[in-house]
DNA sequence: TACATTGATGCACACGTGTGCACTAACCTT
DNA sequence: AAGGTTAGTGCACACGTGTGCATCAATGTA
C-alpha cells in the first residue's frame, strides 16, 4: 500500500492537518515539528498523491508540451525532439512532468487542449511549434490556466496577452547575409522551405533583404528560390537552377538539411567551397558538424529558450510576477565554421 | 466553472450517483436513462475530472513512455520521435495521454518511475529503449502496475515475468547478408555503432554471421568493424581501413547515416554502387529515399510495434488476458532500392 | 389482495489532501 | 491573579467520483 500523510501522523503522533501543513512549509507550524514530520516521510518513502492533491490544491504537477508531430528527413522531428530534451531538463528541476501531445486528434481533429482543461489534469501549457484556434485560445484564458508560447503568437490575439518567447528570424537572416557579405559576396542566393505554415522564413527573407540593402547591393525577387526541406533538393539545385547559381558568389540556405545536399553536390562539381562559392546554413544542427566542409549557420539558443519559458511557466503556475506579460525575443547567432 | 456529474445530476433531476454509472455504462442503469444522460453530458462539454477519478477508481488515464533521451546527429533522437508519433497515435485512441521522461534524473539519479509509482500519476509503463535498475523493477511489480517493455528486457529478470515487444535484430542482420549474397557478394564487410550499451548489433551481428555460414562464405572476425555512429566516420571509412575495403564486394552497414556517409565518399571515388560495390544499411529511416544512390536497407515495423504495445498495455490496465505474459517478436523486412 | 421479485435509483461513505476555524497551553501585561 | 495575546495543533468539511447497500416503484404471481 501507498504511504499517505495519515500514516505519518500516526508514526508522529500527530494530526493530518499538521503533517500536510508542515511538508508543504506552513509558517503555522513550528520547526522543530516540522523537521520532525521531514524526517518520517523521508524515510518512509512518502510521495503525495497526485490526484488527491490536484483535487484539493489545483495543483497537479503536469504541463502540457503541444507540438505538431511531423515526419520528416531531420528538420522539424529533430529540433522538437532537442527542444523537448532541454524543456525537460528544466522542468525536471521543479518536479513538473510533461505530458507531451498534439493540440488537435489528428483524426477526428477533437481537441485535445479543451478535453485537458475540462479534465483539470494539467498545471499550464506550453506551445511550441503549433497554432491554436481562436476558441481554444478562448478556452483557456477562461480557465486562467497559464499559457507560455515558443514562438510566434497567432495573428488573431492581441500579443501583449500572452507570454511568449522565440529566436529573432529576421536578425538570423540578417547575420547570415551580413556574414557572406564581410566575406567579399556580392550576389547572394537565399534558399527556403516552403512546407511551413509559419511566417519564419519570411522573417528571415526579410533579415536578408535589410542586410543586402544597407551595403548597396541590389535585392532581386529571382534570387528567393523556395523548394522542399530536404537533402536531394539541397543537392539538385545544380539541375533546377544551373544559370542563377553560376552567377553568384554566396548563398544563405534557411535550412542546414539544404545547405548539406548542395555542399555534397557543389564537392562532386568541383566548386570549392568556400573559395568559388560561400554557403551559409541555418539552425546548427548536429550535421553541420559532419558536412564537408563544415557547415557556417546560424544558431538558435534552443537550451536558453527552453529555460525562459519553462521558469516563466513555473512562475505563472505560483502566481509570481503574474499581473503582466513577457515577452521575449532572442537572438541567434552566427557559428562560423569552414564554409565561408 | 468546471462542468461536474453533480451538475448534470441536477439538470437530469437524478442523484450524481446515477450520473456516474450512467456515463461509465452500469448495467444498473437503464437504456433510456443512460441515453439522457449522455446527451446533456454531451452537451455540456463534460470531461471527467482526472484527479478526482483516480483518487477514487484508481485510473489516472496516464501512461508513462520511458526513454533514454540522446543528441546524436540522427539516430535514437530521431527513432525515438518517430516512434513516439506511432505511440501517441495508438494512445489517442483510447484517451490516454502520455507522460515522457526518462528512468533516471540525469544530475541526481533519482529514480522517476519510483516517484510516478508512489505518486499514483500513472497507469502503467512504456519502457522504450532504456534499461531499468533491479530495484525499480521490484518496485514496479509491487505496485502491480503493467509494464510493457519494446525492447529485450534487462538480464537480471525472468523473461517469463514480462510482456515484450521488439524487432529480430538477428533475422534483419540475416536478411541484409543474404541478400547482399544473393546479389553475387562473396565478401562482405559490417560496420557497426560503438556507442550503444544495448546487445542489438551483437544480434545483428550474429544474424550476419549465420548467413556467410549457411553460404558456405568465411566468417571473418576482421571484417566486423565498430565506429561512430555518424555520417563522417561512414564518410572517412575509405581512410580508415583503406584495405579492407578495396577487397570486398558487399558492406553491411547496421546504421543508415554510416551508409549515408560511404555512399557520398564511394561516388565521389569513382566507385560505382552498385556495380562496384554493394550496401545495406539498417532502419529504414527517411534519409535513405535522399541518398544517391538511394539505399537498401532493413526496415524496423515500427507502428506494428507502437500498435502492439499500445493495445497490450491498455489490456492489461483494463484486466483483460493479463493471466500470462506476451512476448512477441516482430520480423524486420528487407527494403530493396538502389544501393544493391 | 397480499406478497415476492425485479429493476432502477438514491444515500452515505470512501479515496488523500488542503484549510478555515476553534481550541489549548504558554507566556505577557497590568 | 485575571485577562489578553500568540503560537501550535486538531476538528471537520470540501474537492469530484465510485460503489455497497438500502430503498422504492413497478410488475408478476398465487
Amino acid at each position: 500500500m501507498k504511504v499517505t500523510i495519515k500514516d505519518i501522523a500516526a508514526v508522529a503522533g500527530v494530526s493530518h492537518s499538521t503533517v500536510s501543513r508542515a511538508l508543504n512549509d506552513s509558517p503555522q507550524i513550528s520547526k522543530q515539528t516540522k523537521d520532525k514530520i521531514k524526517d518520517i516521510a523521508r524515510t518512509m518513502d512518502f510521495e503525495f498523491n497526485a490526484g488527491a492533491r490536484s483535487l484539493s490544491g489545483r495543483k497537479t504537477g503536469n504541463i502540457a508540451v503541444v507540438y505538431k508531430a511531423s515526419y520528416d528527413q531531420f528538420g522539424s522531428s529533430l529540433y522538437i525532439s532537442q527542444l523537448f530534451i532541454e524543456l525537460r531538463h528544466f522542468l525536471e528541476r521543479m518536479d513538473m512532468d510533461a505530458i507531451l501531445l498534439e493540440a488537435y486528434h489528428p483524426e477526428t481533429g477533437a481537441s485535445n487542449i479543451s478535453r485537458l482543461l475540462n479534465q483539470q489534469k494539467i498545471d499550464g501549457f506550453l506551445i511550441v511549434h503549433d497554432n491554436i484556434t481562436r476558441k481554444d485560445y478562448d478556452s483557456i484564458k477562461r480557465s486562467c490556466l497559464p499559457v507560455v508560447q515558443l514562438h510566434l503568437p497567432p495573428m488573431y490575439c492581441h500579443k501583449e496577452e500572452l507570454d511568449y518567447f522565440f529566436t529573432d528570424h529576421f536578425l538570423g537572416g540578417y547575420l547570415a547575409t551580413e556574414h557572406l557579405i564581410k566575406k567579399g559576396c556580392r550576389r547572394i542566393l537565399t534558399v527556403l522551405s516552403n512546407d511551413s505554415d509559419s511566417d519564419e522564413y519570411e522573417l528571415r527573407t526579410a533579415g536578408y533583404r535589410q542586410a543586402l540593402e544597407e551595403q548597396g547591393i541590389r535585392f532581386e525577387e529571382k534570387l528567393i528560390i523556395p523548394v522542399d526541406c530536404t537533402y536531394l533538393k539541397g543537392y539538385y539545385l545544380f539541375n533546377t537552377i544551373p544559370e542563377l547559381i553560376a552567377n553568384v558568389d554566396g548563398i544563405f540556405f534557411q535550412t542546414d538539411i539544404q545547405a548539406f545536399g548542395f555542399l555534397t553536390a557543389a564537392r562532386e562539381r568541383g566548386i570549392r567551397i568556400p573559395e568559388d562559392l560561400k554557403v551559409v546554413g541555418y539552425d546548427d544542427a548536429p550535421i553541420c558538424e559532419s558536412t564537408i566542409p563544415q557547415l557556417t549557420t546560424i544558431h538558435q539558443p534552443r537550451r536558453k529558450l527552453a529555460e525562459l519559458a519553462c521558469d516563466r511557466i513555473i512562475d505563472l503556475i505560483n502566481k509570481r510576477n503574474n499581473e503582466s506579460r513577457i515577452q521575449e525575443i532572442l537572438f541567434p547567432t552566427l557559428v562560423i565554421r569552414e564554409s565561408t
